[in-house]
DNA sequence: TCATAAGATGACTTTGAGTTATTTTCCGAA
DNA sequence: TTCGGAAAATAACTCAAAGTCATCTTATGA
């Protein structure tokens, strides 16, 4: 009797329709503008059914925040795990993670407007820490990267792998949040300019001074490749 | 006939005075949870006259923020107009921000809400520029400090001086985001370590490398020497 | 065919932002 | 001193939207 088992699924689909619905208004009318009658509507239910499948709509909205976390994570987690040599991944991954936000620009608000939020308190406590866990996956990703890098005596010995993966995060994000959002500092077409500023600045303040070791290779051959990051 | 006077400076006070207790409530308990008529009660008026004042919670919000903008330029201009050697002026620079930040740590959590956030949507455009003019102000005196550093052969020529400025100021928000809303991501007691990590970084990253032009003094006296930063 | 439970509904409650008709206070002139 | 009118203040109101719940519908297994 696979009933259940379909039932289950059913439900799960159902989850996903929602949460599509949900996606697709958030992007278009920003958090604040779209009620859940609208989500419920979209997605061809009563708000009580909403309900049902979610506690609230903060929780709706985190859940669709994280979906968009775990595409990010098997993007990045490909070229972490790929052989490029360390600095090139280094750039790799910045680039790519630029990149996923600069074309996501909908969906890169949705996802600060959770980081700086109000919405993070009314919570319940087991979505933030699956939120959270999350987050930890993509940093200890980047940390291990930047440990590799240490390890070859591409990098400092005195960083701390985890903490430099924390910076070069919130350096991009913060840059890319001023870009997006599109206050008058910056212009949309310094755009490159700026985010490869600041992967320059990173790369030349964590990489060791004089290249010793004899894997000075890595490093001629990547400098001054651009890396993707589509305007 | 001065009442005309008298009426406007009474006017202004009174303003004040709601902006006192909208900040008081704010910082308390969040902007989501403060309610018109919280602020209305703490000022001792009914929530209409608030409104006579401000033309809505975020405008009224937004002022909170931009009060303590101001007060932090202050701050930092003097520092900045300081005859310090470029390199300590920069590291007292941001070990000022940080501070700044640290020892007011729900007045930046406000204003980290209203960066990343809806609010700033539905917000009347001359509110809206009058805190993008002030932010334009604090980076270009971060700017010209760099400008300054550059001519002194401290930083790289190819640095531009507006884009280092944002780049330090986001970096350093976006961590202190992180500490001061306290995820589990890092623990508290190593935000001055994650701190100077990041300063650390950026100062390496924007530096000359030979240090040329016999201006070197400004390099060694600062280095090792570290810079306020109130836990 | 029927009993039951899971799923779905929409009318209802509640909360809080913003409005407005009314009242109070203040001031200058008659 | 009093009166007219303007500025300031009030609180009762509207309105929108989140969240709840009593009720209905549908599927399932006996």
């Amino acid at each position: 009797m696979s009933t259940a088992a379909r039932r289950e699924r059913e439900r799960q689909r159902r989850r996903q329709e929602i949460l599509e619905a949900a996606r697709g208004l958030f992007c278009d009318k920003g958090y604040a503008s779209t009620t859940v009658d609208d989500i419920a509507a979209a997605a061809e239910l009563s708000k009580g059914t909403v309900y049902l499948y979610f506690r609230s709509k903060d929780e709706l909205y985190a859940s669709v925040v994280l979906e968009g976390f775990k595409k990010l994570e098997v993007r990045l987690r490909e070229l972490a795990d790929s052989d490029m040599p360390v600095q090139g991944k280094v750039d790799a991954i910045l680039g790519a993670f630029v990149d996923h936000c600069v074309s996501n620009p909908d969906y890169f608000r949705l996802t600060q407007l959770f980081a700086g939020g109000s919405v993070r308190d009314n919570l319940p406590k087991e979505v933030r820490d699956d939120i959270e866990a999350h987050a930890r996956d993509l940093l200890l990703l980047g940390a291990g990267v930047v440990e590799r890098g240490i390890e070859e005596g591409v990098f400092r010995r005195d960083l701390d792998p985890f903490m430099a993966s924390l910076i070069a995060w919130r350096t991009l994000t913060g840059l890319l949040d001023l870009v997006i959002f599109g206050g008058q500092l910056v212009r949309r077409k310094d755009t490159q300019r700026l985010m490869r500023q600041a992967m320059d600045l990173f790369m030349r303040g964590a990489m060791n001074r004089g290249v010793p070791r004899g894997e000075r290779e890595a490093l001629s051959r990547e400098r001054g490749k651009s890396p993707k990051a589509g305007d």
